[in-house]
DNA sequence: TCTAGCTATTTCCTATAGGATCTACGAACA
DNA sequence: TGTTCGTAGATCCTATAGGAAATAGCTAGA
């Protein structure tokens, strides 16, 4: 039996490392993992009832993240909370890239792309409608998550996966959304995103560069000084 | 007893793991691990007469660069030798970051930043200079860690931790010594290093970026097509 | 000749255990 | 009172072992 190109592809395997690394993501999050807190391992594995080696790997891979720190024979500490500087600092990295990102990605852009980045506007607007009250951070997580699906849609879009991998490596909506939890900052986007998807669905590159660059520059102007103030 | 503020600082403290990584990194540049050859974690432990825990950590760490590639279940292979194309992205990213960190380092640059950077420029020539016959392997690949530490130094420089890193994270010295073991194709670029030191030490941030851009995309126009050819 | 299924081997993955190192605490001394 | 030293505890680090999964090779049957 042979068969030609088929779409559907088999999920990758997975290791139990890898649901440790999910785990630990999700903690940190949500800051039952405290920004600037000890990560022991061993403590880690009890508490999530693994053995030391796979979290050891977990940790491993956050640190190429710059999500936990690791001091050889110390140990692991949870990364800060971005100050304003690291915030600034981080757009202006996201500006840097993601514009060229979605300039690319205007000429490759294929259908099912172009479906997951409608699915993902949709999530946004239901996320950030669903606002009532209390539910307030899951929602906000929802809302961060497919900003993040969103962006980095774009980026593998644009064909440089050096470009993509650069992008989703930043984890933006990790210190994003660990700010929010921290100090309510928070931002609704949607519309500056619909914006970025109809010029790339018009296949303007030069609008799409620029809605990406307005997006995230207001972004900036918006969040930075919010983050200086609860510095105080 | 207190001390003021003090220069001398401890390094950090090491284990197995970073010299597995080290090891590893050498061999893969070398090509005694060969692009795409399969990397077996039992394997290099007995070969590096370890066990295979700190293997696993350095090879998770590898593959956060993107130097090899994991498959759940499967094992590890080494990550192949950039095509025309890749070395053509990994520029195209390169252009974007570093001419920005030389822009943001000209203001930024100390005293202790300056002289690392004339030393390693130094050595740089020194290693073109010696390129005396079959000594080439040894001398191209001290060359290709002045280089990379010329970059890397100004990376650090331009005061944005996520900018240097993103940078540093490429590897881009890896790939190119890789691309010179393999073809030949290799590139002396003292003289648009000076170029670039010198707009450094005039304070001048427009000529700063513009060396770098222009020592980049001539380094690009000089290795993308003899990248081309070698594949034929 | 080709396919299907079984077996054996290799390799990865996870857990466990012990040695090495670091930190914290408290006693002894100046 | 403040400093030094030594001990105890915790934690990291490395090695080892066994279970689980994947690959390769072989046999049997169509």
């Amino acid at each position: 039996m042979t068969l030609g190109a088929v779409s559907v592809t088999i999920p990758p395997r997975r290791a139990l490392v890898d649901d440790v690394y999910d785990a630990l993501l999700s903690l940190l999050m949500d800051q039952e993992i405290a920004p600037g807190a000890r990560l022991s391992i061993d403590g880690v594995a009890r508490q999530l009832d693994v053995s030391p080696t796979p979290v050891r790997e977990a940790l491993t891979r956050l640190e190429a993240e710059g999500l936990v720190l690791r001091e050889a024979r110390k140990g692991y500490t949870a990364a800060e909370l971005l100050d304003a500087e690291g915030l600034d600092q981080l757009y202006e990295l996201r500006i840097l890239l993601e514009p060229r990102a979605a300039r690319l990605a205007t000429a490759r852009l294929d259908a099912a792309a172009r479906g997951e980045l409608a699915a993902q506007l949709r999530g946004m607007r239901q996320a950030a409608a669903s606002d009532g009250a209390e539910a307030g951070f899951r929602n906000y997580r929802d809302f961060a998550e497919r900003d993040a699906a969103f962006h980095h849609t774009i980026a593998r879009a644009s064909g440089n996966p050096l470009l993509a991998d650069a992008i989703t490596r930043l984890r933006s909506h990790v210190h994003l959304y660990r700010l929010y939890f921290q100090h309510g900052i928070a931002d609704d986007t949607a519309d500056e995103h619909a914006a970025i998807l109809t010029a790339l669905e018009a296949g303007d590159a030069d609008a799409a560069e620029l809605a990406m660059r307005t997006h995230l520059e207001t972004s900036r102007a918006r969040l930075v000084p919010r983050a200086d103030e609860a510095a105080e």
